[in-house]
DNA sequence: GCCAACGTTGGC
DNA sequence: GCCAACGTTGGC
């Protein structure tokens, strides 16, 4: 069993929105790093976070589980999507997506400002906290989830 | 809105 | 295969 994190700007998509949809499938990754876990390693029932970037107080603000393991992205075929991608085509698809069901919303953000006086100790190498990481989705261990988890009332 | 950090692209 | 230029991410 693993644990995971995913990133996304609450304008484009919130937990609000995951809890009324119920489930959701997680389009538009395109990086290579993030698409290889997707891929590779996310199986059903893993857990994820729900975090929210790019915004007032960005910060892990849910839960959420692998509910279908990874297939082919096809908003990457689509010209009139946003992520739309030439080099990905139906034969040989470049970029995958997993479905993700709501677990639950905590009752307050905890903010990546909380995390980051972690950063030290039990949140050591977490790469959310790296100065300048990209990574929409990334891997979080069973120490980190269960600490964090702590963080929440 | 600014800007640092990063991934990708493409010329050579 | 190198690396400069560029576009994007995302915190502040």
């Amino acid at each position: 069993m693993n644990y995971w994190l995913f990133k996304s700007e609450p304008d484009a998509f919130s937990i609000d929105d995951l809890k009324q949809s119920k489930t959701t499938h997680w389009d538009g990754v395109r990086n290579y790093q993030a698409r290889n876990m997707m891929r590779d390693d996310m199986k059903i029932g893993d857990l994820a976070f729900f975090y929210h970037s790019n915004t007032d107080v960005p910060g892990i603000v849910g839960v959420m589980k692998i509910v279908k393991e990874a297939y082919p992205d096809h908003t990457a075929f689509d010209p009139r999507d946003k992520h739309y991608d030439p080099k990905s085509d139906p034969d040989s698809p470049r970029w995958f997506m997993v479905n993700l069901r709501y677990l639950r919303k905590f009752r307050k953000v905890i903010p990546l400002g909380l995390l980051r006086e972690f950063a030290n100790d039990e949140l050591a190498n977490m790469p959310l906290l790296r100065k300048g990481n990209r990574l929409s989705v990334m891997p979080v261990t069973e120490k980190q989830w269960s600490f964090i988890l702590t963080l929440c009332d």
